[in-house]
DNA sequence: ACTCTATTTAACTTATAAGTTAATTAACTC
DNA sequence: GAGTTAATTAACTTATAAGTTAAATAGAGT
């Protein structure tokens, strides 16, 4: 799937890809630096893999300079993701259990009273 | 990779299982309700096979009555997914870019300052 | 028990993701 | 132009995702 919001999702749904975002939401970092504290676990070219699926993602803008390549976040597609997200909240906020419990009492109410009570 | 927010975040990364979200942020619906639309493009194991992906992503609570399968959505994992965006928020705020041009500006000023203008 | 509807499981294919090592490109320094 | 550092590409392996068809299970209704 190549839709903007699955390619968003699908890049963050990684641990060692969300760890470089929380990287770069410290501030421009180029390959090297990002791939830091993950060589234990990983090559340098899984890195940069990880970074490619960022990029299209157009989670990060990779620039040049000189043999570097300083990576800097760019916060679009989370906004998108993030407003999609929104549709939801109230599946989430408590007001909304409340407002359910509510409305299941009024019916519940209004049943008894159409029973002539 | 197993974690929660990966799962999560992978689950989403799929536009027919956002549509059937959606679907159900209208309401309970069963297992052939949710198919409904997208029989024309895929079989019915198809679909179970999303609704599986959203039940272990613990986006969709699934029960039993008679033969059907109610679903319901459960907005605990969006929660999460959606307080973990929320660190980047600055990162798509318009106010970030402003605070961005303002310091820009500022160190700029300063670097003129500098050289006792 | 037979049958109809609803849904899942099994077994399989194909595509994509995630990782590797080895080789290559790019830009700098001496 | 030889060497060094930074990063990528190529070629490959392995694992997982996404889909299929065919068979199986679950629960009614007759």
């Amino acid at each position: 799937m190549h839709d903007t919001l699955s390619q968003t999702f699908a890049a963050l749904a990684d641990p060692t890809r969300r760890a470089m975002l929380s990287r770069l939401s410290k501030g421009e970092a180029n390959v090297s630096d990002l791939a830091k504290p993950f060589l234990k676990e990983m090559s340098l070219p899984g890195v940069t893999k990880h970074l490619k699926v960022l990029e299209k993602a157009g989670l990060i803008v990779k620039t040049r300079e000189a043999q570097w390549r300083p990576c800097k976040l760019n916060g679009l597609p989370l906004k998108h993701a993030s407003h999609w997200m929104d549709q939801y909240r109230q599946f989430w906020e408590e007001s909304f259990d409340r407002l359910d419990e509510y409305l299941k009492t009024v019916t519940a109410k209004s049943k008894v009273k159409g029973k002539k009570r």
